[in-house]
DNA sequence: TCTACGATCTTT
DNA sequence: AAGATCGTAGAT
């Protein structure tokens, strides 16, 4: 398994977005197969939390490719997202779900007794499966890290629809495609509003 | 400081 | 349909 090179992620959020399906999520024991996720554009997105520009938490967002930007949503759900983009440029991708490839024991007891689809379909539960800590945003995705992403085979059949959570967006932003998801997986949240894509 | 509000999940 | 729960962000 070979980590996926800075330069995979230094490219439009969307193109990383479509390219992070089937790709692995390793921690310790655990791997996670990438199964739904969402682009946060540069520039003029809405939905993003770099509408506003700069701010403290987001600065991971600005920074170099490939690294991690996690924050902490409605007080309880720690997101994981991947920086994109150049630096400079605010853009990350939101991972909403995973398969799990290996390390369930673990990742049942982290998710409570959960089992199937239901234990990682959701940004949430992925936070929760990965134990993922507000200190983790910021941290290279490769190198050796705790967290890394592993390559793993490109994903042909995906679905797409609007993104989830983004009322507050300008209605071109919200009715946007961005959200992706691969085409035959059970491992999605919120079937409703996919359709094939290319 | 103060206040409002989330890129959600669970239970009712 | 609504409560949990707290860090951010923007206003004061």
């Amino acid at each position: 398994m070979t980590c996926l090179p800075q330069s995979f992620y230094a490219r439009d959020a969307l193109e990383v977005a479509r390219d992070l399906l089937g790709k692995h999520l390793v921690a310790g024991p655990i791997v996670l197969r990438i199964s739904e996720v969402e682009a946060y554009r540069w520039p003029n997105d809405t939905a993003s939390h770099c509408r506003m520009g700069r701010t403290a938490r987001n600065a991971p967002m600005w920074g170099p490719a490939g690294h991690a930007y996690v924050y902490l949503c409605y007080g309880i759900h720690r997101m994981l997202n991947v920086v994109t983009n150049q630096q400079g440029e605010g853009a990350a991708v939101l991972i909403r779900a995973c398969e799990p490839v290996a390390g369930l024991a673990e990742i049942e007891e982290r998710r409570g007794g959960v089992k199937g689809p239901a234990m990682l379909t959701g940004p949430g539960k992925v936070g929760s499966a990965l134990a993922l800590t507000l200190d983790q945003s910021g941290a290279p995705l490769f190198g050796g890290a705790p967290l890394e992403l592993h390559d793993a085979p490109t994903v042909k059949q995906l679905i797409a629809g609007p993104r989830i959570g983004i009322d507050f967006a300008s209605a071109p932003d919200r009715r946007a495609p961005y959200r992706l998801a691969i085409a035959e997986s059970p491992w999605v949240s919120h079937r409703r509003g996919l359709e094939p894509a290319g």
